[in-house]
DNA sequence: GTGATTGCAAAGCGTTTGCACCGTA
DNA sequence: TACGGTGCAAACGCTTTGCAATCAC
């Protein structure tokens, strides 16, 4: 990822916190510089190993903290996949559905579905109401695939 | 459920087991017997607690043993919700796209989507080679939507 | 009889909590 | 200065592993 877009990611987070009344400590200032530079769905222990290059003092228990208040923000989400729901990605742009690499965890985005004629039809015959969907797509990225 | 959808499961269950040379223990039973009742997504634990009903000796390991198996078989699906990964399902019926009460956990299956065309779109337009998708809706089953 | 399967205890892992200290606003 | 935030240690819940006893075939 360009360096352009990890300060725009960077900007983006410390502004939304600020905004929120959260205090910028060095500590979520390095969580999220690990995060904004992220392409693939990252842990919390990814996180702290990577961010403790750069502040030795952090705790892997503020990395907890930090994505809690970064979820509730919505400026992260975490990401389910079939053997592994212990990771999270930046989510800046809304409801998106997901496009994961299995092998190197690397997370597209894609829209353009069409599946509300779908959910209608479902709560029409099942009786459910719907309030919410995933629909992810698991392969390999273009790099992994090579190999 | 209705007794015999019950039986026509177990039986079914049982005669896969007995296919790929597992043995038919009292553990494994009693296990088939609550997973063929249940109409929801169910964790270990309380799989085990409504089994110790039947058979007060079995082990929670046991149970965890068991759906290693059934799920290798592919007789059982770990179900992924936002909030919980920890539940599982009858998986009978092949690849389901699933529908979720979050409320109570009860489960439904749907399927007429056509996703085919939008996965060949991704493909293209994302260098991925794509294997594998999750389509889940979320929402409120009937009973649980009345109150 | 033999080897798969069991249950127990203990370890393992990811996550949360309690608490005294620290540092941002 | 006040109080939100931190890091440590310890607890927690879910899951796996090691092992001797058991049981289906």
């Amino acid at each position: 990822m360009d360096t352009e877009t990890i300060e725009k990611r960077k900007q983006f987070w410390t502004e939304r916190l600020r905004e929120n009344d959260y205090r910028l400590t060095a500590a979520r200032c390095v969580v999220i510089e690990v995060l904004a530079a992220s392409e693939c769905a990252i842990t919390p222990t990814e996180i702290y190993d990577l961010a403790r290059q750069e502040y030795e003092k952090l705790g892997l228990v503020t990395v907890y903290r930090t994505l809690e208040k970064l979820e509730d923000l919505e400026l992260v989400m975490r990401v389910h996949r079939p053997d592994n729901c212990h990771a999270f990605i930046a989510g800046f742009e809304g409801h998106q559905h997901l496009l994961l690499c299995r092998r190197c965890g690397r997370v597209a985005y894609f829209s353009g579905d069409n599946i509300d004629n779908l959910i209608q039809r479902v709560e029409k015959e099942s009786g459910y109401k719907v309030h919410d969907h995933w629909l992810q797509l698991f392969g390999l990225c273009e790099e992994c695939a090579k190999e």
